[in-house]
DNA sequence: CTGTTAGCGCGTTCAG
DNA sequence: CTGAACGCGCTAACAG
């Protein structure tokens, strides 16, 4: 293993200076600066991050905190993206990552969680799939120990920011969408999880709508679950010439009750996820890249390590129209 | 941070003793063992990983390489479990692994990866979803600088172990169940990606059951593509009484084939996925327990830390039936 | 602007 | 069986 050491004698400076130029740290000339920098390459120099991390007690090491949902797939290709872009942005960043679920640590008090987490060196979080019901998670948030980004989640402090998409805004967008190519007048809206963070967001872009439209509106409860919607839209979808949902998932289900049903409406759901197995429908939905509101999230993080306040930050969202043939790999 | 010290002092030791119970360490009297353990918990001491890395020099850091092969559902699936399964397996283990995409690394040569991973602390490697392309890979492998377990890629060395399920015994094992049940006398077989690891194993398993029951038995290249089981499916399967295929997604394929040409033809698949929007069919599966693999992944890298010699280590598996109930949620 | 030095928290000889 | 002392590779004052 080479260690700065060896690129200080290389460079014929001594190991300070190398750190600090590696830290890019000010008051070095740039002829040294420019030296040590060769040496660095000659010798394929790559600082140690253990290292680094027990020296510096400020270090940029995070956790990615994923509550897994696993038995469904859709769930799956998101949780999925969420990592991937989390991990590759930390890696473009500079920060390391380590990934943990949350069922591996719901059984801890925040107390444990934070002596568990800093052993590892650890000071910053990112938090995903969080739900109201995450009592501890909240404490720990509030202790405000960890430089913090959640997604999905609105809670912010001085040193907790949020990346989401505007909930509001796009529900109310691609609802609007549907109904107007459909001329629909009534809609049936299938919300999730009621009382969650995400859910209530929704459901106010489309009680906007309603009024702006002036739309008869029935609301019912699907907890986000394909079962509800689908028991759901058998219930009420018939007497109602449009079925919006506040996820995609949901929107499978009703759209499978309706073909059972025989009969069409328009659904549109809330995800862009790809659909297995949906021959020959398609539906309008909003697509949410995933990856691309890991990657903020990591990059918020950073924000926070230098030292700004945490915020809330809206990510782009974009309405889609999902065909079968979108699947086939 | 309360760290080794505190605990020494509070003991009434020096702190190499603590490190000794610490790690298990031989001579040390009962005794202090205890009034240390007393220390430690009460001062709910966790030891501060980094600098035991640092320290060590010979640290149980591990990384997850996973090939994110994105886009299908499927695949996110066993990939999430391969995560899952790995990464609690590594907390119960007391072994720390961080995830890394292939897609990360694939531009680096195996020196440069060697680099990086070591910089940062990381003596072992979990590699899922490797393929014969990967070439760095490979050399990596065999430079031998890691301790590496391999999920379905059989590369046993001194300090490379290969976890998988017996895929020649469970393809002759799913298909022979699916063959008996329908008294299918011709058989077309779809398979993988020729050349691929366990692609061999599987078609060796075939050709073993179709001589045993001497059946007649047409092989088809399918690439573990849903589309190219499909066109597959629409070309060869009238006039076959069964399709075996390779992988569920491809069993997928071939089955919405025969629904779109309305004919039965039993089918059976490998991998034990839970299918979406798969209606009122059912087909025959060998369910692999990703999970349980990358656990057993974990566990075989820790034995390979402890000095033993890499191994082929087989996992169970079962066979099942799949129908669309299982995978309303 | 550059070099010296003291730790970070822990593992590990090696005397006692 | 126990403890003092050194060092892992690096950062961060502090002198020069």
């Amino acid at each position: 293993m080479i260690s700065i050491r060896d690129v200080a004698e290389r460079a014929g400076v001594a190991i300070s200076t190398v750190s600090k130029v590696l830290n890019n740290y000010p008051y070095v000339s740039e002829d040294t600066k420019r030296r040590v920098r060769d040496a660095i390459h000659e010798l394929n120099y790559i600082p140690n991050t253990i290292a680094a991390a027990l020296s510096s007690k400020q270090t940029a090491r995070a956790a990615l905190l994923i509550n897994l949902n696993t038995g469904t797939q859709v769930i799956d290709e998101i949780t999925l993206q969420y990592i991937h872009g989390a991990l590759s942005a930390a890696r473009e960043a500079d920060i390391e990552i380590i990934t943990i679920f949350l069922s591996m640590i719901n059984h801890m008090t925040p107390e444990e969680i934070t002596r568990y987490l800093q052993s590892q060196g650890i000071s910053g979080l990112i938090i995903c799939g969080m739900t109201k019901d995450d009592k501890y998670l909240k404490q720990l948030i509030d202790s405000r120990v960890f430089k913090t980004v959640l997604v999905d989640v609105p809670l912010v402090n001085e040193n907790t920011s949020t990346v989401w998409v505007n909930n509001a805004q796009a529900q109310y967008d691609v609802a609007k969408k549907t109904v107007l190519e459909n001329k629909s007048r009534s809609v049936l809206y299938i919300e999730g999880k009621r009382n969650g963070y995400v859910s209530d967001e929704r459901l106010r872009g489309m009680k906007r709508l309603a009024e702006e439209l002036k739309l008869k509106l029935l609301v019912r409860n699907g907890e986000f679950s394909e079962l509800k919607a689908r028991e759901i839209a058998f219930r009420y979808a018939k007497n109602r010439d449009a079925v919006v949902c506040a996820s995609d998932l949901m929107a499978i289900g009703a759209m499978n009750a309706l073909i059972e049903m025989d009969i069409f409406r328009p659904v549109c759901g809330f995800d862009g996820i790809t659909l297995m197995g949906y021959v020959g429908k398609q539906m309008n939905t909003v697509r949410q890249d995933f990856y691309n509101i890991a990657s903020t999230a990591v990059a918020e993080l950073k924000l926070l390590y230098e030292g700004n306040e945490g915020r809330n930050v809206y990510t782009k969202h974009e309405l889609v129209k999902l065909y079968y043939k979108d699947v086939i790999v």
